[in-house]
DNA sequence: AAGTCTAACGTCAACGTTGACGTCAACGTT
DNA sequence: AACGTTGACGTCAACGTTGACGTTAGACTT
């Protein structure tokens, strides 16, 4: 009765040889389009249904020159929040359009590339990606042949496209003007990659700061705080120096939680001022509580997404690139209000 | 000198043209097939990168009936460090086979359907599949097609196929006899769906070790905790009782997170127990730090990813369904072990 | 009665790629 | 000199689907 070859999926062929009737018209029924009986139809839908006939897509999008109805998104595993909201962003716009949204993951920035290359090979409508490699030329091709692609967090290298990303100088200035404010002078500063262009924006904000209020910076800033571990060592050797710093900035959440360890660990969470940058869910929590500052990451994927869509829906892709910067909000909760332990002589004198 | 339709990339067509080769010597070029001579092959791939030519690897998968060398994964956009690390976890293993992941996120459960059957339109070779939604019976055609398919943290329902879960019950079971263990008589229970598996069986672990202590239990547990806020809330009904709990037992780590909130609202973090299900980056950085049970998330992946390759490689879709349960494991670390406040006579007598 | 129209179908070719198989010239063998 | 072998190509058909364009038979017009 079943003489299908085995483990392969019907098609609209095996469909209308049941029915009886053309592959178009099987085709015409799982489209809706016009030109069937009713009860043709009806014999259609439900021989597809009995067979468990599912359209493939693939051949369909090969046919129909345009649109998957896909776009996709590559982010690399990192930090924690981040990927997250991101994706809730996207996911929102897309459902909207009515687009899937196909997500790969990279463990390193070596695999972005390759990343990037199967969802273009596999015909996305355009794409969504968080750069982690140093340079983004490989994608001239994608460019060339007009895909829609937008840049999340960071701008691209090696090619032009729209950008979204946040106001991360503004954010490590905030961050810095506000324990400056409260009587900071020695302000350490904990990284990742000072190559990674959000960190080293950061760390020019912290800069600036610093510089306006007159305050010497190079030497308390680290770099290379890998992980949670990193983050905490790094921190202690801060905390360690002669004369160590009396507030510390973390550049990312990852950078956060290594400090509030370090700092617990020495006993000098309540002596030890902290701000992070970008807020994690238990920063409230924490005692102190973490005063953070904070950029609206879903609010990025929204926007990404959108002009993503924007440019799928005609905008042409040779328009200017647009870069969208938003801003980021200090969010102040204990830890970057402590402050500096003044000199016993001015203590008096207060 | 570039007359091809705009917007249109490159095919081999394209390539061939250019270098005077006919398409089917492009593809066995591109494909580092045999059978053309070394100058030419040059000339093609040379050619192919100044086009900017990609495989269109629909076109191809369409072709060659078998692999698309991509796996899908469906996941609900809920809990916090869940997805990370499963999808970390299934990239490894699929890194070593060479395979893509995609990943479609839902925002609901009803959403769920509809992104796993765009995954299987798209020909994935397997699936996985945290399933949020009530009645999986709609991917009957994808079993009956063979596709691989496994499900993690909860079983599907409505059809059968290999399952990775974590060992919820006995989670349970030991959260709750550590909290007897130490002279806890009321424990509150704080979680979000009854109707989820994951959750109904960490409260059967926990009725169970309250039946063998001969506790009470029923009238301390809170469903319906949804997000950290509805924990919060469900937590504060909890300790406002006549008869409060000593201890709590959240369900997941959302609640755990809103539980702590709840607590230390009520100035009673070293008064309560509390021991969450899940671990989450912060726990020991809290004070006092949470105690928890941990699920290996990333292993779950693993063996999820395992399983679908194994499925894929041969393993026949028909043979006997595989259930792997992995352990869970306590740590504790101080909100668990604190012991109820003794009635006065009793203290005296100790 | 012949013509026009329409609904309900069908045929064909094409999307981009690759397996199966064919052609042809150059070469080595006996 | 006839034969087989080999390397370097090319042709064709097919994967599953759909747009463009037939082909019918019946209904409706005049």
């Amino acid at each position: 009765m079943d003489e299908r070859r085995l483990s392969t999926r019907p098609t609209m062929r095996d469909v209308a040889d049941r029915v009886g009737l053309s592959i178009k018209s099987v085709s015409r029924v799982l489209n809706g389009d016009p030109g069937v009986s009713e009860a043709k139809a009806e014999h259609v839908l439900t021989v597809a249904r009995e067979l468990g006939f599912r359209r493939n897509d693939l051949a369909r999008s090969l046919r129909l020159q345009d649109r998957t109805e896909t776009i996709g998104v590559v982010v690399r595993q990192a930090s924690t929040r981040f990927y997250d909201s991101l994706i809730r962003g996207i996911d929102e716009v897309a459902a909207r359009h009515g687009a899937l949204v196909l997500t790969a993951t990279t463990q390193s920035a070596e695999r972005e590339q390759s990343a990037v290359l199967a969802l273009s090979s596999r015909r996305v409508d355009g794409l969504i990606i968080v750069p982690s490699g140093e340079d983004q030329s490989y994608l001239r091709a994608e460019a060339a042949a007009r895909m829609p692609m937008v840049f999340v967090d960071r701008p691209a290298r090696g090619i032009s496209a729209d950008t979204v990303v946040a106001d991360n100088v503004a954010g490590g200035y905030a961050a810095t003007q506000h324990l400056i404010a409260r009587g900071h002078q020695r302000i350490g500063v904990i990284g990742t990659r000072s190559s990674a262009s959000t960190m080293s924006e950061r760390a020019r904000g912290y800069r600036d700061a610093c510089r306006e209020a007159g305050l010497a910076s190079e030497d308390l800033v680290r770099w290379n705080a890998h992980g949670q571990e990193g983050a905490q060592q790094a921190c202690e050797e801060l905390l360690g120096l002669a004369h160590p710093p009396t507030a510390l900035f973390a550049l990312n959440n990852v950078c956060t939680i290594g400090a509030v360890r370090a700092l617990q660990g020495a006993q000098l969470s309540r002596q030890v001022a902290l701000i992070g940058f970008d807020d994690f869910d238990t920063a409230d929590l924490l005692n102190p509580p973490v005063t953070v500052i904070t950029q609206d990451v879903e609010e990025m994927g929204r926007r990404a997404a959108e002009a993503i869509f924007s440019r799928i829906d005609g905008r042409p892709t040779t328009s200017r690139r647009e870069k969208t910067v938003l801003p980021t909000t200090l969010i102040a909760r204990g830890s970057g209000e402590i402050e500096p332990d003044r000199p016993v002589a001015r203590r008096i004198g207060a």
